[in-house]
DNA sequence: CTGGGGAACTGACATTTATCATAGAATAGG
DNA sequence: CCTATTCTATGATAAATGTCAGTTCCCCAG
């Protein structure tokens, strides 16, 4: 097979190893042939946004590469960052299946490459393969239990408990280099927006981090030193 | 129609009227005779719970009246009250659809009729009617929306604000009765657990209102004296 | 290499919120 | 009707967090 060949052959949905991960894997044949014609592949350059709070969403945005947040404009002018999507993900179906336009916005924290599906495609699976549904419904089921954690972390945990967790879940999802530094970087600022602080507040603490060495540091780049420790920070020891 | 065959009537869920504000509407005739005949009504006093946290779920609830407090504990121990689900609302779908225990518990606060759903007949309508599937979905999707915008609330609103939403909230969802007291009465415990504070700091944020004009108080009674002022509250003015 | 600009950092201070202690009010059960 | 218990309330204080101001560091465009 050429090298053009086997581009082609990824970049065809039935092939997709990325599809794996998400809802699109109970799809049957014929309709990830409809979904690969109709799908258009986009690069998004680290910093660029993906679509804003309120807008109305032709479809949905498959992750293959790179890292978005999603994130939320509070009343006080400061972003809160619900979700980081990565490889594997869908962004975009929960308006898309409610109808309504998106409750959030999004941006790449790295440099990106999506595929994005028309909404089209992804109504007539839904309405004409249960399998799909079930399986949507299963994963937003999931989202939802998350979320709820998320609710009683931010409301019963303090900051420093939420910076531990944070850094916790930067490696267990985005995972970390042959060094130990995540592969993850976020500024200062994502971070707080993350666990929902001050930017000040947020460097206070990771400085204390680093003075106890539950953390360290190399540059831009993050990592976990006690891991250990930085979970009992976590439960609140 | 005699007393007794209209109560017969009203206790089969084709003819329940609850059933228009949930996701059973999307029921066929058939389906929903099954799952009436496997249907179970309880009932609930004040105070009593309905499920506790890891329980595994055999089924869903439908509430016919009364309100229930879905709240998590913390590792700190205390409570977090997630939502709270009144007539129409179905408890613990959730954790049926994801056959996961569940992540929650229920305890009623104030007395309930419900019933009980094995869950049986729900998986049977999912696995064999997509619209049934699709509005459950279409549901799900709301709720998830619902959680993000708290997430937000709890990390970028003070506890002042947080309390002032509440009070609105209570009023749009559960009603005020011909004085303008909340139809649903939370001991101050509880509110605090809605918003994520302790019980003295909403006590005491309480008398704040209470003086400041914003809300008024009638034995155990609440209810909003100045909605305009309380809504800019709610915004942070 | 270099000057400008954004990000990271630090200090001082104000504000918010939690915690502990205590006391009065309401309520349920005998 | 009384009493034990829970709920509500308030003060004093400590701890956590936000805000403002200013400095340093680092990267990149020129």
């Amino acid at each position: 097979m050429s090298g053009k060949a086997k581009k082609m052959e990824e970049s065809r949905c039935e092939n997709c190893i990325i599809r794996q991960f998400n809802s699109l894997r109970a799809m049957s044949k014929e309709e990830l042939k409809k979904v690969s014609d109709s799908k258009v592949t986009r690069v998004i350059k680290k910093g660029e946004a993906l679509f804003d709070e309120g807008d109305k969403l032709n479809g949905v945005y498959c992750v293959r590469n790179g890292v978005s947040k999603l994130s939320k404009l509070s009343p006080n002018g400061k972003d809160q960052i619900v979700k980081l999507a990565s490889k594997g993900q869908v962004i975009g179906q929960r308006s898309v299946i409610a109808e309504e336009s998106t409750n959030l916005s999004a941006e790449a924290v790295s440099d990106m490459e999506l595929c994005f599906i028309p909404k089209e495609s992804i109504n007539s699976a839904l309405s004409n393969n249960p399998n799909f549904t079930l399986e949507v419904l299963r994963h937003m089921a999931h989202d939802l239990k998350e979320a709820d954690d998320v609710i009683v972390n931010m409301s019963q945990k303090t900051v420093k408990q939420r910076i531990a967790e944070a850094f916790l879940y930067l490696k267990n999802n985005f995972g970390e280099d042959e060094d130990g530094y995540f592969t993850l970087t976020l500024s200062r600022e994502d971070i707080a927006n993350v666990v929902g602080t001050a930017t000040e507040s947020a460097i206070r603490i990771i400085s204390e981090f680093k003075k106890k060495g539950l953390i360290k540091a190399s540059g831009k780049k993050l990592g976990i030193a006690d891991e250990r420790k930085l979970q009992e920070m976590a439960d609140g020891f």
